[in-house]
DNA sequence: ATTAAATAAGTGAGCAATCGCTTTTTTCAA
DNA sequence: TTGAAAAAAGCGATTGCTCACTTATTTAAT
């Protein structure tokens, strides 16, 4: 890594270190030209604004995330072992950069109206999967983006546990409940 | 009701409407002001600042929703009624007052750490029935917490995609649907 | 020598909060 | 009932300060 992709790299842990102990808005960027031991202004040589620096760190881990899913489900013809990759994948993405996944998760209600409408995006690979299963009669029929919301809420509200220290440890030894869990909720019948 | 509560009612309502749409690190109190038909001044007639009432509007939330659902859950015997009844007062407090709760869902990162520790407790409540249930052999014996965050996943990830805009209309429709895909969480033998 | 990288001292805009003042409401003696 | 005095509510220009961002200068790699 030669020395200016290094100084970027330092500035985007450090912003990313910030924004999820504090906030995006309540974080300066004296600090993070501190917490990456360089001055305020070099910032600015590699990203225009505080802004921008925050929302290109959520948009690549936004795409990264849909396509590391779309391709961990794309394999199996069948729901069940779709929803197992899925949720494995979702789990080992939030245990190898914990900081990095805690961040998006908690900053969609910024950026989720900043993505381009084409861009691949989490949430709709798995509306998309459910949708399919619906309509080749492997689960009954309901709203899917609603059945979507509470299949991916068995995951990651226990992801939002751990940012708030509710609950500790890597999510991946959990992997096989919250398949099960996630499955049980597309079973339901009722609606 | 008086003057002088209308306008603190008013200046309430007006940082609440903001707070939901942008944040409260990023709302003025010019703007308040603004949206309440007041001054700015008149602001510290009634809140020593914006971060109390900020943290004030969600303390009064918290702990209101934790006795509501604590009292909606006590007079039933076994977990299925406890969940149907939990359930029912989460949604119908979401359709009652939706800015007032997707404010205090936005904004559990920043002041969950300020709640007092004895103040009750929505996601405690919860825990506890559950346990409960786990000890009475209800249901298989999990970590009780991970359990909850699943199972209140399963509603809370639904009122989060309503905040996103990916899901209209109010909750309590789909009362049974969340009701019982929380119970098939719970209900899940392997951890 | 050239130039990219980094620095550090600005700069001005925008912010929360203040305060001296005015207006409105309440109190209560005559 | 009246109206003068007191208290409460409301105002908005001002203040001091913090912030994101700029720019003139220095450092160091090739």
């Amino acid at each position: 890594m030669g020395k200016a992709e290094d100084t970027k790299a330092r500035v985007e842990r450090a912003a990313l270190t910030l924004f999820v102990a504090r906030s995006v808005a309540e974080t300066t960027t004296r600090e993070i030209a501190m917490a990456a031991s360089i001055a305020e202004g070099t910032i600015y040589r590699y990203f225009p604004s505080k802004e921008r620096l925050a929302l290109d760190m959520f948009l690549r881990h936004h795409r990264a995330l849909a396509e590391a899913l779309d391709e961990a489900q794309r394999p199996h013809a069948t729901l069940g072992p779709k929803i197992d990759a899925i949720v494995r994948c979702y789990c080992d993405w939030a245990d190898r950069d914990w900081t990095l996944f805690a961040y998006h998760l908690l900053n969609q209600h910024s950026f989720l109206a900043q993505v381009p409408d084409d861009a691949p995006n989490p949430v709709n690979v798995v509306r998309d999967v459910i949708d399919q299963a619906m309509t080749a009669g492997e689960i009954p029929k309901h709203n899917a983006d609603l059945a979507a919301a509470s299949a991916i809420g068995v995951v990651l509200q226990a992801a939002t546990y751990k940012v708030y220290g509710r609950f500790e440890g890597p999510l991946s030894p959990h992997v096989k409940f919250f398949a099960d869990a996630a499955w049980a909720v597309l079973a339901v019948k009722t609606g």
